[in-house]
DNA sequence: CCTTTTTGTCACAGCTTTGTCACAACTTAG
DNA sequence: CTAAGTTGTGACAAAGCTGTGACAAAAAGG
């Protein structure tokens, strides 16, 4: 299920994206009104979120240009109290609106209210990092078009972790609290837990015919030692 | 520099921490008032936003416990219109508040705010001194469009402090002191420091064809007899 | 209930970081 | 100019961190 994020507030952009994708859904950003459209073209997203100041070409002009062709959900980002942008985003063919600030609980929400009502049911939630991808609900990883495997409950929350923070660095201390929250963690079964991980993420990554003895896939899991880590893709080198 | 993120509500302390370590910080995450205080107590965070509805031990006396032995600045999330809560709180010794639904950007800023308000100068997510880029939350630095090289934690701890008085000449003491701290360091510490610095960097200049014996770039850590060292750049001398 | 799976704990090997020391080279002071 | 002090460099050992495997206990499943 993609997500087309528009917003040219670079930080807030983020932020929504982190949201959506936190949600299970794949993000797609734009930061301006016609890499909107090309995106929406090219990427073809499932609902979109667009904010109507936007650079080039304004929220409503891309609104209005979506929704002649498409019946692509799309939620407004609007300051609060515009309620002039509400109506006339809402005439545009707007499906609904999220004020500023926002709530994370309901964008999500909404955003999922509008793909019901679009006859769109939300898949259930798959996380997505490059060609890493991971069903939470059934507890299966799985590499590009390789086998699923089969996680087990602390493995799946580890990974749902480092996934959801691709790209960042998380300290021992971060991942032991998520990972086992009350009970408490600690250094030793953490250690434990990445191997276990990593383990399951070069069978993963190993093809059906490869030998027993093939040497392992370069990781997915950085370490960086005396602070934490962090979950990079070959591909992430760009 | 580290933040410590206090909310009960998932979805939310994932987005706070999320904005937060977007912006630099080091994040620590507690889901109660009991683990605030405990992960306070260890991990000794430079910045807290902290919930006022939390289970187990309310944001109140979190607040409160933690103002009576130290003066770490305190944001407190509450809830729109909520004034008595603000007001409550900013008595037992808050130093600002963030109102739900939050933008990313007051928070960013208010956390700034405090923490300069504290004496507290926050680091920039990526310190950039010409060509010479570090980001201390991966403990990377790369030259141009070079290798990232790891550092150590000495060797992160030196080069931010170098990065951050760029221009200027820091006496043994300074450096000695700022990177080692309360343990205490000596000249002999320092100097194999410097040294090893030097070399990672003489590695991130080297372009990757470069022969293994060819001399070592120009350093941009430069030393002044009997007083210290600085940091200059290759392009700072003209 | 029994069997299988998951998780925690421990041990050990390998690797990394840091401190200490020695020595050579350079700089400064007399 | 020489002697003393400072700085750069390399080597090595100690300490700490990380990866790995084994096994037992706990939990889950049939």
């Amino acid at each position: 299920m993609k997500v087309l994020i528009v917003d040219d507030d670079r930080v807030l952009a983020d932020v929504l994206a982190f949201t959506m994708r936190r949600a299970g859904f794949q993000v797609i950003q734009a930061f301006d009104g016609e890499a909107a459209l090309q995106r929406w073209a090219e990427d073809r997203p499932d609902l979109i979120v667009l904010d109507v100041n936007l650079p080039k070409l304004d929220g409503f002009t891309v609104c209005q240009r979506i929704r002649e062709r498409a019946d692509t959900p799309i939620l407004l980002l609007t300051v609060r109290d515009e309620e002039d942008d509400i109506v006339h985003g809402l005439e545009l063919g707007a499906d609904d609106y999220i004020t500023k600030p926002f709530s994370p609980r309901q964008l999500v929400a909404r955003g999922h209210s509008v793909l019901r009502r679009a006859g769109k049911m939300p898949a259930p939630a798959i996380r997505q990092v490059s060609d890493l991808a991971l069903d939470p609900s059934r507890r299966e990883m799985r590499i590009g078009q390789g086998e699923a495997i089969s996680l087990t409950p602390l493995e799946t929350r580890l990974l749902d972790y480092l996934m959801l923070n691709a790209g960042h660095v998380l300290t021992n201390e971060a991942i032991i609290e998520h990972v086992w929250g009350y009970e408490g963690g600690d250094r030793d079964m953490l250690r434990q837990l990445v191997h276990r991980l990593r383990s399951k993420i070069a069978e993963a990554c190993r093809p059906p015919e490869a030998d027993e003895s093939s040497p392992p896939h370069p990781g997915y899991i950085e370490t960086v030692p005396g602070l934490g880590y962090g979950l990079i893709s070959p591909h992430s080198v760009d």
